[in-house]
DNA sequence: CTAAATCGACTACATTTGTAATCGAAGAGT
DNA sequence: ACTCTTCGATTACAAATGTAGTCGATTTAG
């Protein structure tokens, strides 16, 4: 279920979060710009993810049409987590205080993000 | 300078960005309960760190002290920014979106972070 | 002074990851 | 029917990672 996913292997559930399904082909042609990739590569790490139980596969004549079984949104919850419980010890406020410290946060930012949590208290 | 850090030698690293400088022994003192691992397993750890730039030594006697010489704020700010690039296109209100979404985020949370905002305006 | 404990250095080894080449079966073109 | 292309499957292989053992020098306890 839950078999972590390399970096590599996000790139290319990046493709097909955004278009499924999609054969090898169409994913490393996504991918050659990006990544520099060759096919192989690309057929390597769709394997990899198969196997891992993020993806699944549908027969369509000879070929293999990959589809995320994972969805985007539980993958960043598990990543966001992972970081948020390694650094800041599982609470949030000390990321933004950080990013804010770092200037990594625009006046842009910071009003979006008021917005936010007004709508969230409503 | 900017190797990359893995989890485990981030696990050492932990241990002495809260106290330094501290002898393998010691470090491994502080890991064996959290972590299990054996001296050895530290003292390889260690010398990875080393390698990497991320500790400097100092001989004391027979022994090695180390201390950090890469900070946590900066450590802190490569994951940060690392994970805000990779699933967030370097924004930060989506990923205080996210969160909110997931309902990661307690009415405290909201609180600390709306004061935190405030502050940064002034 | 000799045996035991301790240290850093070196070596070990399975797994994961990044990055691909090759191979055999099937399909397509001619 | 025969060759070229295309697939998925299998194999490759170096680097990074997790996890440790062994060795030679030294220090310390007795």
């Amino acid at each position: 279920m839950s078999e972590r996913i390399s970096d590599a292997e996000h790139m290319v559930m990046e493709v097909l979060w955004q278009e499924a399904p999609m054969t090898a082909t169409e994913v490393a042609e996504r991918l050659a710009d990006r990544q520099g990739w060759t096919l192989t590569t690309v057929k390597t790490l769709l394997s990899r993810l198969l196997a891992k139980g993020a993806l699944a596969t549908e027969t369509e004549g000879r070929k293999f049409i990959y589809r995320p079984l994972m969805a985007r949104t539980d993958y960043v919850a598990r990543e966001s987590r992972r970081l948020v419980d390694r650094l800041f010890g599982g609470k949030l406020s000390p990321l933004v205080a950080h990013l804010a410290g770092q200037e990594a946060l625009s006046a842009e930012d910071i009003a979006e993000i008021e917005a936010l949590l007004k709508e969230l208290k409503s």
